[in-house]
DNA sequence: TTGTACGCGTTATCAA
DNA sequence: TTGATAACGCGTACAA
């Protein structure tokens, strides 16, 4: 290979190897059977001796696949987004795919110009983990056939693929592991639902099964910046009564980081008070006792949603999947209450 | 705007407008004053109309700017590489740019890899934040007009703008502080410096400024996955003399991390050995007693990788120029000495 | 000031 | 099995 200052073009080694620019072009694009077996070393001797690779822009020009995927993020500094990202990252690396990752810092306008841009790339295939997005924006890529995943999302009015933690089973694994460590007060702490499809499902199971097993249990909807709403809650559940330990319930990791803040300033021991929060974090082995968490398995969820948009590409009629993933229980001090009398 | 299957063409704008398309061309290419104002809204209004947006796959085949930046990292899941991606990220959206994100896990043949890939997305402008870093992939970015930045690294052998943290005043900063609140025993810790010439850089002045001021200093260089080697210099660092208090100086988060897990570990209390990390991390504040760290200013290095691409693409033989930004001091308990006799 | 014609690198449609 | 030719959407000499 040798060093070009401008790359090598099909036509290039079309002349080096004597053959048109059309079997070149064959050769690259999955059609290597129908040239001969002499033309097919031809060029890719030649290929080899400019250093030849395929322009995806033309490609993509034409109408050809781009190899590009697009990710929205509200987010990105939230720690599950970019574990999410990076299981997608290499997945399409896998796929020989290149990610275009666009963040909204949960602004609907940015998103809205963020989806146009990825638009004008042509796009392959669009992972987004955005709030609240816009459903008209989706629908216009499923109709002009460029697949949609939702990741830990999921709309009402388009439909999409979906990808995400199996939220029942996240729920329901944290509140019996709750009890059997003898907690029996649940307080579940959210941010507003909203437009967040996931947060709506695992409020949803946490109210049903709670009723169920007649669990005495509340909920603080808040957002994270209310410090007030936060202590004030947190202060109400501190009377410790032997016979009904509390717990605390995060639903997500900006939830848990906000509530061990809290828990830190207002001198409140986790573990008398029991503490499991759903998503795995850095740090969680580090606080006084430890954080128990619920960890996504976020490398197989970015490789589903990469999944997911290939076999719709192939079968743009497929039936919608849904794939939900179990989360892994990973036990800490906080949900371990102290030795009592 | 009317929502078209396909987008709309620079044709189909000139067809509506009643102009040709030369002049539809002009006005997206900043050369609208060059035309007649009657022309301007007529333009305005037909691209209004048809939702048109340039297409950038053309626009950048013809050898125009393709309004994309590219962005190498070693590894995405490194809160650094994070904070820095969302600031390159605000940046290029402020400024009508994409981001094309590469992560290569610290290999270096995906690295090759990617950099090959962006090249042929006929990227406008690249940041790197790797090590093995290939300087003759680099040097190819460079020669063909393409602005490379180095983020937090330089390379002896690759003449390009660098941005980064001031990591003399960094480090000058730190041994300061840890001084003044009554530490005398130093131990840095380090990963391997290697080909990371921040991290060489940090050392060397460590090392330096030890000597110059007569420090007991010694220094751990070490991969964070080796326990042994870790807990044995923590365990040395342990015996607490009044008259000679040592302190911990992390090199960046990562050892932040690190070395935190294992002074929970092994029972040490920070504070009572100090402890002082580069790089600020969301939970800094919540292991007991807090740890004191430097803060990156990432949004605003991001901001300044932006910028130098920027400069260069204006004027490709500008100065090379080499930004680095001051940290900020958050100071928390593992600085605090406490109360002696 | 405005329009015409060509080329960027590729793929698809033909015809050979 | 191969090759010539026309798009794809845009920028830009050059001519008007």
């Amino acid at each position: 290979m040798t060093a070009a200052s401008r790359p090598a073009t099909i036509l290039e080694v079309a002349h080096l190897a004597g053959v048109s620019k059309t079997s070149v072009s064959r050769y690259y694009s999955g059609e290597r059977e129908r040239l001969s077996a002499t033309m097919q070393e031809r060029i890719s001797a030649a290929a080899e001796q400019v250093g030849y690779h395929p322009n995806p822009l033309a490609r993509s020009l034409k109408g050809g696949p781009s190899g590009l995927v697009g990710m929205l993020v509200a987010d990105i500094r939230n720690p599950f987004s970019v574990a999410i990202m990076h299981g997608l990252e290499q997945a399409c690396r896998q796929a020989g795919l290149s990610l275009m990752v666009c963040n909204s810092d949960n602004d609907p306008d940015q998103e809205r110009q963020q989806l146009a841009m990825m638009s004008s790339w042509r796009i392959e295939g669009l992972v987004v983990n955005a709030a609240g997005c816009h459903s008209d924006a989706l629908r216009q890529f499923v109709t002009s056939g460029t697949p949609v995943v939702l990741l830990d999302r999921s709309l009402a009015d388009v439909q999409v693929d979906e990808v995400g933690l199996d939220n029942t089973a996240a729920i329901d694994m944290a509140i019996d592991h709750l009890v059997a460590q003898g907690y029996s007060r649940l307080l579940y702490i959210t941010e507003p639902p909203a437009q967040a499809s996931s947060r709506q499902a695992r409020l949803a199971r946490f109210e049903s099964r709670c009723a169920g097993q007649g669990l005495d249990a509340t909920i603080l909807c808040t957002e994270l910046h209310d410090q007030q709403a936060l202590d004030q809650r947190l202060r109400a559940l501190a009377p410790v009564v032997s016979h009904a330990r509390p717990a605390i319930l995060c639903a997500n990791g900006q939830v848990t980081l906000a509530v061990a803040h809290r828990m830190r300033a207002l001198d409140l021991r986790s573990g008398e008070i029991g503490l499991i929060g759903i998503d795995e974090l850095d740090w969680c082995g580090l606080t006084e006792p430890g954080i128990t968490t619920l960890a996504q398995p976020t490398d197989a969820i970015g490789q589903a949603a990469i999944d997911c948009l290939r076999t719709r590409q192939h079968d743009r009629s497929a039936d919608r999947q849904y794939r939900a993933f179990a989360p892994q229980l990973i036990q800490r001090g906080s949900t371990q209450p102290p030795a009592s009398h």
